[in-house]
Parts: structure tokens; C-alpha cells; sequence
DNA sequence: GGCCTCCATGTGATTTTATAACATCGATGA
DNA sequence: TCATCGATGTTATAAAATCACATGGAGGCC
């Protein structure tokens, strides 16, 4: 199912998620892991989920919704605001994918199955979107919340600012 | 200016900024550090702006724009949404109130007048929101981002959870 | 099989959040 | 005096998210 033989084609030359890597493999990878989970924890990979996440996981950015409910009824899915954010909080809820509440926008979670805080690296310029570890619990935050007595239970870690490829297109 | 005979009676009971202290002042304090900053910056803290920040100082905790908006249609202002999100991000861009991006809502700055990048800890319960310092440039995210080559603009550091109070309700 | 329940999907309608486009008005300065 | 600029105001509209309700298939139970 995770088969590497994929062409560096695949990948566009503009999404650059900060790094080349083998695009089509995202997508499978991002699925197969997705029906084993699901299989493993008895929750229903349906197609409209299905179809949303592979959606998400077609670019290194974040769709907004009614993006994402667009290509959904393009292929053939209901086609009112509900099919889109019920599919979408199905995915968020499991892990799956993250929602970039900077941009009002969902993103396919990087290390999906893995349990994970993540943190994220928005580039301004060509709105792609890097997935990264957080740690809130170390670091100033985490202290704050300790020296306060505050429970954390989720935490939005969002940096925006320029990938590396558009840095270099601006230099030159 | 900011004369600290204010009783703590200020402080309302339920919006406990996660700890007591002088409510008032903290009103008093923030209209007059945002007053020095735009005289010394040549700003115009005009009353739109200055009610605007009046009104999210008044309360430790986000309030969406059309909140804000509501209070100030009631001061005597326009009462359309142009006005309070000119004067949010007014407020926002020099530094005197933040955005909750979680929340889609406003909350004054509470180290107004320092540079600084604001992390928040948002009780889920009682709604009410705390500042501290994030220092997104150590830590995990960080160096994610050294290692990228992110360069990092700005960001947005948000926990959700449950503060001492609620926590403490809660176990009784 | 017949039936019930649960959950997912679909729809129309509405609410909430945010911006576009344009008019007016006062302060500043040539 | 007049041109300019920034702030405020308005109407209208866009974008994001949710509510409320109907349908329909998959399992469990009689």
C-alpha cells in the first residue's frame, strides 16, 4: 500500500514543503495509516472522509473548509457546508489532520497515529505549511502554566513568517 | 494616572484573571501606557480607540468584535463592523490588545508598551484568558525552525485548558 | 424476516465573523 | 484657499461555521 515507487514529479514545484520529498507517498501513506487506524479503533473510514482527507493531504497547505466542500462536491459528495465540516472535524478529532486556526484553515496532520502536540510554520508567501513538534509543556509556556496552576490539555503553536525557498527567491 | 486607590470590590468574582488584584488599575494603567505610547509615537488615540481598549480592559477575558462593537454602539459610536475591527486592529497592530485566534476574539494587552510575544492560557470553563511570555524562538519550535530555515515573523501560542479556579470547583 | 437503534449523510436556513466600497469630515500644510 | 490625508461613518457583501431536520444504511435483537 505504501509503495516508495513514486517519481519526484509528483511533487509541485511550488508547494515545497520546505523540503523535496516523494509527494505521492504523502497521500498514500497519509491513507493507509488512516484505514489502519481506523480498522484498529473501530471508527468508520468513510468515503466522504476518505475523500476529504486525501483532499487535504493533495497539498502542503491548508484548505479552508468551502475548499475542501468544493473538490468534495466535485466528486460527487453533498455539497452544503455541513458535509465539509462534519467530515473535517471527523479527521481533526482522530488525528488526522490539525485546523490552522491562524488561517481559518485544515491542514493533513504530518505524523498522523503518532499522539502529538503540533506545532506549525506558515509561510506568508506561498501559504505553505510545515508541520513541527511542540513541546508546551517545556519552555515558557509550560512554566507560566505550572506557576499558575493552569491545566493544559490542547495548544495552538503557530509561527508565521517566510519558508526557506521563498527566502531565497526574495534575496535573489 | 494610575492611582492605586481602587478597591478590590473591581474585581469581578467570576472573571478571576487567575489571580486577585486590582482591577481598576488595571484599566487605569492600560488607557494611560497606550495614551504615552501614541503621544511619544505620534498615534492618534482618538475615542473610538481609546473606548475600544477601555472596553477590553475592562474584562480578563477575549471578546469577539461584534461584542466589542455592540459596547460601543451603546457609548455612542457607529454601529457597524467596520468600526470595531478599525479600531481592533488599530489596537492590535501597536500592541495594545492581541487576537485569540482560537477564539476568533480580542483581549487586551496585559505588558502593553514591551515588545513582546504573547502566549495565552484559556480556561475552557469560565472563559477567561491570561497572558504570559512565549519565547517561540527556544524551544521545540524553534529550533524546527533554525533547522528549516523558517524565518519566523510572529506567533500565535494559545493553551486550552482549565485554570486553578475552575480546576478547584471542579474537585469540589 | 421484521423491527429498532445508531450513526453517517444530505438538505435548507441561519448565525457569526470579516471585508469591500464609498461618502464625509476635520486637521495639516502648501 | 485648497489639496491631502487619516479617521469615522454607512451600505452591502463575502467568508466561515452552525442549527435543525429528513433520509438511509448497518447491526443487534425479538
Amino acid at each position: 500500500m505504501t509503495s516508495p515507487g513514486h517519481s519526484k514529479a509528483d511533487t509541485p514545484p511550488d508547494a515545497l514543503g520546505f523540503a523535496a520529498h516523494d509527494h505521492g507517498h504523502c497521500v498514500e501513506a497519509g491513507i493507509a495509516v488512516a484505514e489502519e487506524h481506523c480498522a484498529a479503533k473501530g471508527l468508520q473510514f468513510t468515503p466522504v472522509r476518505r475523500k476529504a482527507l486525501e483532499i487535504l493531504l493533495q497539498e502542503h497547505r491548508a484548505l479552508g473548509a468551502y475548499e475542501v466542500l468544493n473538490r468534495l462536491r466535485s466528486a460527487g459528495f453533498g455539497s452544503q457546508p455541513p458535509v465539509a465540516y462534519r467530515a473535517l472535524d471527523f479527521l481533526v478529532a482522530n488525528g488526522f489532520a490539525h485546523k490552522i486556526e491562524r488561517l481559518n484553515a485544515f491542514i493533513a496532520c504530518a505524523h498522523p497515529g503518532t499522539t502529538h502536540s503540533p506545532a506549525f510554520m506558515i509561510c506568508r508567501v506561498c501559504d505553505s505549511v510545515a508541520e513541527a513538534s511542540a513541546t508546551p509543556t517545556r519552555g515558557a509556556l509550560g512554566q507560566a502554566a505550572r506557576d499558575a496552576g493552569f491545566r493544559i490539555e490542547r495548544t495552538v503553536v503557530e509561527a508565521e513568517g517566510v519558508c526557506p525557498a521563498c527566502a531565497e527567491k526574495a534575496d535573489a
